[in-house]
DNA sequence: TTGTACGCGTTATCAC
DNA sequence: GTGATAACGCGTACAA
């Protein structure tokens, strides 16, 4: 095993001094063409790498980045991790990632883990527990300390920082928009509770589109799941006791559930009943009928976070204005409404 | 902003020296009561936290872990990930993740960008483009500067070091077996080329569980698409030509798809014809019909790996005999096959 | 043209 | 009980 090797070593074999070595390799005008040469090619016959860390210690950026998530197992977020890497490794960065699992006592500990000189800024998405708590000191601090912090997709104004979420209103008010142009009239809306920024967005925009097309809001027909885990039981009662015939989804997975159920009874999709999710996943693409949705841009909302990071890290002077950008959503139309 | 405070602020504030200060810290009984609550206090106050990068300089231990892979929006990968951030974590262990994207030279630079310093160990699973390149050297290079390295799902013998695989050979042929035992005699596979381990692997599980059987192997009735990405075409075709009544596929997607195809044939699943896939994800699950899959306990094998890695990175003595675990694949029964 | 000295933040050793 | 010093690996201002 050959062990790495550091400046000390080459200026030791070589008999001249460490920062000789480190001018050489930077091929300083200081030094003279021989030693150059000989240091150089001593260098590069022993494969020598620059030491991160020590780099880090000395510039004060480790050119790391820290991704905090509440799931991984879910389609937009392995889109959003996929854009941010992408972006950060273009630019030389690294991409720590670590799991809240949807809890508050991890997000805390993983961003604390993260704060003490391992990362030059946060990427987030707000577990659902920090939600529900409404508690964001642990963001506040880090700010305060002058790290960067951009927050996407579950998102809060309780915190100074730059910004990038999809326009869920609009997203939903195009989806529900689209059903009532397609004749449905009592549509069911599958959401969670409001505490999630995404999921009362969403909310909005499903009874704006009712009430801009005349129709009334019959919150009988919102269920209002308590999480975004599924809940096979709460979603069987809703349809047994509900009779509609278009269904909003807040992401994939209640609407393929969904589907389900409704064809069991012996429902014909999309003739008798139309389905709208959230995410543009495999599952969408893949579920018998493939499914509409509302495609909400993950990679392209994960390199516009890491390209936001990153332009403060790097930016000199302190940035003191944040700024919030709002992508659009797409509508994909598949088999799951009528064409 | 107030910045992060440091051993040299502390002493300058309370007029005693750094290493007081970090005695003090650390509750030495070097230093008197009184100092020591003094600092305590102080540092409390204004909420010191040592420097991660100091310290790795200083210990030569980043308690970074270094995630290679070739996708992320697989659900087996985020399951592993999952593991292994799981187990890392509880060891105060940081992930940061590449992705190679299926890449040789992605995969290349990633691990050299990672193995100046930043990391303590890996935890990869090979390229496609690796695998079919067998160009081990980048591999072969850490090693040998004493970097451990834990390979998983996709390995190589060519690397002496720990691995952990599931069984892909007895998957495939569990799944085949049953197959035939529900009277399944005309069975499809859909795979790649065999310079992807586990497609071999599986392959010849397919293979052993015919002839152990008693039954022909046609090879006109094995696809071998030639990467792990969705081929419409090819799978269109192949169900164009070939009659079957029973197809195992090496990942669920294929399955997926080839379930639809012969659904609009008109087929029935699972009564015409049944359908078993690899990979236990949601789309498994969800499908419709639910799908009958070889689950790879991607999260238990993350956790197996990052177990592995850590031992070896903290073990004192340079370990010399390195060990390949086999997890046991599961026959998860669902609605694609008959009961 | 080359080398010395210092600092990044921490800890360990040794001297007072 | 406290403090000075060296070391981790690197880069750079300054001295020779």
């Amino acid at each position: 095993m050959k062990a790495k090797i550091t400046l000390k070593d080459i200026a030791r074999e070589l008999d001249v001094s460490i920062s000789t070595v480190s001018k050489a390799l930077k091929n300083s005008e200081e030094i003279s063409r021989d030693t150059k040469e000989k240091i150089q090619a001593f260098a590069k016959l022993y494969n020598y790498k620059p030491n991160n860390i020590a780099i880090s210690l000395k510039n004060k950026r480790t050119k790391n980045i820290g991704v905090v998530i509440p799931a991984i197992v879910h389609h937009f977020f392995t889109t959003v991790i996929r854009g941010i890497e992408k972006y950060a490794n273009a630019k030389g960065y690294n991409v720590i990632v670590c799991l809240s699992e949807e809890s508050f006592d991890r997000e805390v500990i993983n961003m604390e883990m993260l704060a003490n000189g391992s990362i030059d800024g946060f990427i987030m998405s707000l577990s659902s527990e920090t939600q529900l708590k409404g508690d964001y000191n642990h963001l506040k601090e880090v700010t305060e300390q002058g790290i960067p912090v951009v927050l996407f997709d579950r998102i809060t104004n309780e915190v100074d920082c730059d910004k990038v979420i999809i326009d869920d209103q609009m997203g939903a008010y195009m989806a529900t928009k689209k059903l009532i142009d397609q004749g449905r009239k009592k549509i069911a809306l599958i959401t969670t509770d409001d505490y999630l920024s995404v999921s009362k967005e969403r909310t909005q925009g499903y009874m704006k589109a009712l009430t801009d097309s005349g129709l009334q809001v019959d919150e009988s027909r919102i269920l209002k799941l308590s999480t975004m885990e599924m809940d096979e039981e709460s979603i069987r009662n809703f349809f047994q006791t509900e009779k509609v015939d278009a269904v909003l989804c807040v992401n994939e997975i209640f609407t393929v559930f969904s589907m389900r159920l409704v064809q069991e009874k012996g429902l014909r999709i999309p003739d008798d009943i139309s389905f709208i999710g959230f995410t543009d996943g495999l599952l969408s693409k893949y579920a018998n009928p493939s499914l509409t949705v509302v495609a909400q841009h993950g990679e392209k909302m994960g390199e516009v976070s890491a390209q936001m990071l990153i332009d403060q890290v790097e930016s000199e002077n302190e940035v003191e204005s944040f700024q919030t950008k709002i992508l659009e959503p797409t509508l994909v139309v598949r088999d799951s409404t009528i064409n």
